[in-house]
DNA sequence: AGCGTCGCCTTAACGGTGTTAAATTGTCAA
DNA sequence: TTGACAATTTAACACCGTTAAGGCGACGCT
């Protein structure tokens, strides 16, 4: 007879399990039972780990923090727009690990209070390159929320690289929008190439930041 | 004995009752039968109408945007500075409007193309006033990205203007952030004044907009 | 060695959810 | 009068998050 015994769960192994799962079946699919069977054990014993489901969707949503961080390469030297770009991208890229990344990340909060390394870190770094503490919160915050928001919309119509949900057809779309000729125009405009339009609108942002502020 | 029939029900009608009950109960509260209870029916009888509960949900925010549109005061001789501050200013209204307005907004995706004619609209006027299609496309989409992403977020802490969730005492947030001095500050650039905020952010995007692509 | 405690998990169950199939009613046309 | 069809109800299904109660093994104490 086998004496194997699993190794007792931990807040951090569930999380890690759930985040993985997420990418097969997505937020709607991922339920505690599903989860529990993943790690080998009854629905039930998450409670002892987790208050409420809740509560393990703000621990998945605290580790995809931590691996960004983890996968940040913040340089003290970095100019105050290379930081701004290495940190949306850096969220961008953590988001889009895994399939609704955005709809958890916004929906939860994170545990502990680990964020605020890299936000001190952000923050030193722009009041030190001439912003007021306002202004360097107020410049971080929008950049932050337009990525939220750029990222939510983009795993709306592709729930992760490569696959594309239904209903999103561009020709179809233009031919519905023959009245609004610009409008049909623009389809190819909103629903491809969201690379090269998330840098766009981020060096909108950024640009922004820069003209109203005074800082260069 | 009273012979009074309730009308028959439509598409439009249990989209309006369902976004007067949103305010009440909230999305995780907002069932199927908690609807048709309130419409004086039972829940199968939503199926007639909808094909799931998605397709309600999408009505309802066309219903979210019908309105807010409706109660649009755009000009045709708005700068196009003052309309994107007028379009997004009034799409946060729209969404604060009702309890988790922005979730279920960007869950969703409108049933027809009743939208086409403000996004005409305001394309027309930015290429009017010197942006290309694409830049127009742009300018646009980063400013209502940013919008979603704000009201989300503002939502999370302030489901609807004057109540408050629990976990967001700024005091205590400071107190448990010593170890960070400008975070800790930045708590109230954060968590208050959504209002104020919003503006600021929003006139950066703006801001950005006139400076890289060159267009006053 | 025996015993009690405690951490971690299971079993069983509850009320509620979205959804489907089938039966029912009301209305209007032939 | 009958038949068709739209609109709704009744009944049921599978599954969900969550709770209560109990079981079981490891450990410290006497």
């Amino acid at each position: 007879m086998s004496t194997e015994r699993r190794a007792p769960l931990d807040r951090r192994r569930v999380a890690d399990t759930a985040l993985r799962l997420l990418n097969e079946v997505g937020l709607d699919g991922l339920t505690l039972r599903a989860i529990a069977r993943e790690l080998d054990v009854k629905a039930p014993a998450l409670y002892w780990h987790f208050k409420d489901k809740q509560a393990l969707l703000d621990e998945m949503a605290t580790e995809m923090y931590r691996r960004m961080v983890a996968g940040a390469s913040f340089d003290p030297g970095d100019t105050w727009r290379e930081r701004l770009l290495k940190a949306n991208r850096g969220l961008r890229a953590a988001l889009l690990d895994y399939r609704d990344g955005a709809k958890v990340f916004s929906g939860s909060r994170f545990t502990g209070i680990e964020h605020a390394g890299q936000m001190e870190d952000n923050l030193r770094l722009l009041t030190a390159a001439g912003f007021t503490l306002a202004q360097a919160v107020r410049a971080l915050t929008t950049a932050y929320l337009y990525t939220l928001g750029f990222v939510t919309e983009e795993q709306g119509v592709q729930p992760l690289p490569g696959e594309r949900r239904e209903g999103y057809d561009v020709d179809e779309r233009a031919r519905l929008m023959a009245d609004f000729p610009l409008s049909a125009q623009a389809g190819a405009e909103i629903f491809e190439d969201y690379d090269g339009h998330f840098e766009e609108g981020l060096a909108l942002v950024i640009e922004g930041i820069g003209a109203r502020y005074g800082v260069s």
